[in-house]
DNA sequence: CTGAAAGCGCTTACAG
DNA sequence: CTGAAAGCGCTTACAG
């Protein structure tokens, strides 16, 4: 029940004085149920939208609670019934910006629905990361979290999660896929459609840097690589393939191993923009013009990917999508569906073509 | 009290079968009274740092609450008492980055003092803004709101957070410095810095790009620009100075107006890095080489900066330290100075020199 | 369709 | 130094 503030004029400053038997502090639910003539279980009907209220009750329960500026203690409901009214969103990505997006999805759709967001820190790997997160999920009584990348594909968090029954929704999972519900986004097809542009361009030799292997991603990612390449009937040299962490750096330092002497591909995929982003500035410090000399194209069209010139050729992941669709299926519990499976959700990515990526040059 | 949970062996999947006397779910303050022996009023004060008891009494409880693996409930907390153990952070910010640093560095002081953060968004000036905000207030009970900018110069904003008597404390405001608390850099001083380095270089003619109007950083750093050009004797024609809004595209159409035709200034200085980085995509876009022809230097140090080609000269905010700070105070509650006056807390800056600035071209 | 009673797990006075 | 009682503001069974 969103109850919005009713407009009574003097709504500026000062707390309302022509409200009716205003007392100290905010209204409870026992001054709505006496100003309306009712039991506070009626209010408490009317509050979690139950059935087995009259209209007319109902109506007036509602004009009630809207005047004295009526808001359910958040506190007193969590701890009297089972609900807590708080998602947590775990976090653990050296990506500042993916997590900012995914956090503005959630906190949008739990503001929707009268839920609010709590943002808790995870060390995936870290001794004491079980301890804390059970600690967290007793302090808090979560009624869903949210798992982000990389921490998603922590063994140890899913089993500390299951063992206490937190529901929980993961966001892109790389592996054990079926595990639980989750929201993601194809990388591999992404990957291939994206590996299909540069083929199409003329590329017939392209290095691939990998990103994290603790991100399942970046092996779906690096899988649509190979295939579409296979596909083509290309083959992939063994040293076009260099291992990053899906670090600016890593970028750099791949690029510079790809990049080094004469014998080079004529295109970099970088598992994502920011090995993009590294990959580009190796090539301008060794005097290579992009996409002149190579192309090179990322994956997740970051901000930065936009900033740089020539701006990245990428993939853009629906990621306030998914957090949005986290956040609602934790809200109406619907982490399993008809046939007791965890739920999956795929959502749909888009290609971003840019100047980052241009023909071949002619040898 | 951060209770460790201890390490009894079976500390994998499932839930401690060796425990003394496991009853249904987490244990309660009842259940550590009982195992300790004494009333729950003594493991209450136990667990509140109250003086008042015996050595070996307080000793016994925090064992038998670390072997129970007891979590005070937060929501019997807040109900009970006046804390509810909850710090909110008010985003409201378009520069996603920004945001995710501010809460990375809130999250870890909550972490630390056994508090956790809850993420709001707030839409500076929106018509229900500030009903959101008080039914926020009410839901949630904070023990302190921290506000980042823009919403923390928002006149509405602070006067519902000073109704409520909600404790908060601003990051970086831009106006009505003596407020309320607050924790900020010196940005006047800092973009004073910069502009000396700049004019060192041997630049007399120097674009400015201004920031967003609405945050009050915007302001100061401009205010600092031409206090720095006054004290060296520079005259600042007016057309050199620009309005952007801190959005890349804004940089992008500020730099279109200085660097078209050949009258145009040997550097720019922009408001912050995005623009700064539109304004290296425009020169680039124009023919220009950065900083051969034109030198460009932005604020803010985000990690774009870094990314880019040549890689921008700008200055690192501590934004982390600033956050973290913000949380300490709210926590212990000290948002008012000896004096009775809000306590101001002012960070040190850093000047990052790097590869976008240059001497200007010899004529 | 509506309500009286009990209780969630703590803290706040207050008494000893 | 320690504890018994009351109460925070709701929801959960249960009764009518």
């Amino acid at each position: 029940l969103i109850i919005q503030a009713p407009d009574l004029g003097g709504d500026t400053d000062t707390p309302d004085e022509t409200a009716p038997a205003a007392p100290r502090g905010p209204a409870t639910i026992y001054d709505v149920a006496a100003a309306a003539g009712v039991s506070i279980k009626t209010v408490s009907r009317v509050l979690n939208r139950e059935p087995n209220v009259r209209h007319v009750t109902r109506e007036r329960v509602v004009d009630v609670a809207s005047r004295l500026r009526y808001r359910p203690n958040a506190s007193a409901r969590s701890l009297a019934g089972s609900r807590s009214y708080l998602i947590g969103l775990l976090i653990d990505n050296p990506s500042l910006g993916y997590v900012a997006e995914l956090q503005f999805g959630a906190m949008a759709r739990c503001r929707q629905e009268g839920f609010h967001l709590v943002a808790e820190p995870i060390e995936t790997g870290a001794p004491d990361t079980a301890a804390r997160l059970r600690a967290m999920l007793v302090d808090l009584h979560l009624d869903g979290v949210i798992l982000t990348p990389p921490a998603c594909d922590d063994l140890e968090v899913l089993s500390v999660l299951e063992a206490a029954g937190a529901p929980f929704v993961r966001i892109a999972p790389g592996r054990e896929p079926g595990r639980a519900a989750c929201v993601r986004m194809d990388d591999a097809a992404a990957a291939h459609e994206l590996t299909g542009l540069l083929l199409q361009l003329g590329h017939r030799d392209i290095g691939f840097i990998l990103g994290d292997p603790a991100h399942g991603a970046a092996a779906a990612r690096c899988a649509g690589f190979k295939a579409a390449m296979a596909e083509a009937g290309v083959e992939v040299r063994p040293d076009r393939l260099r291992q990053g962490d899906f670090s600016y750096r890593s970028g750099v330092l791949a690029a510079e191993a790809l990049l080094a002497g004469p014998d080079r591909p004529t295109a970099i995929f970088a598992g994502n923009d920011d090995m993009a982003l590294g990959a580009i500035s190796t090539a301008n410090r060794l005097g290579l013009s992009v996409p002149g000399d190579v192309s090179v194209c990322g994956f997740d069209d970051t901000p930065a990917a936009r900033a740089v010139w020539p701006r990245l050729t990428t993939v853009r992941q629906p990621i306030v999508e998914m957090a949005q669709e986290a956040a609602g299926l934790l809200i109406a519990g619907s982490m399993i569906d008809d046939r007791g499976r965890p739920v999956e959700r795929l959502l749909a990515f888009r290609i971003e073509a840019r100047e980052s990526t241009a023909p071949p040059p002619r040898t």
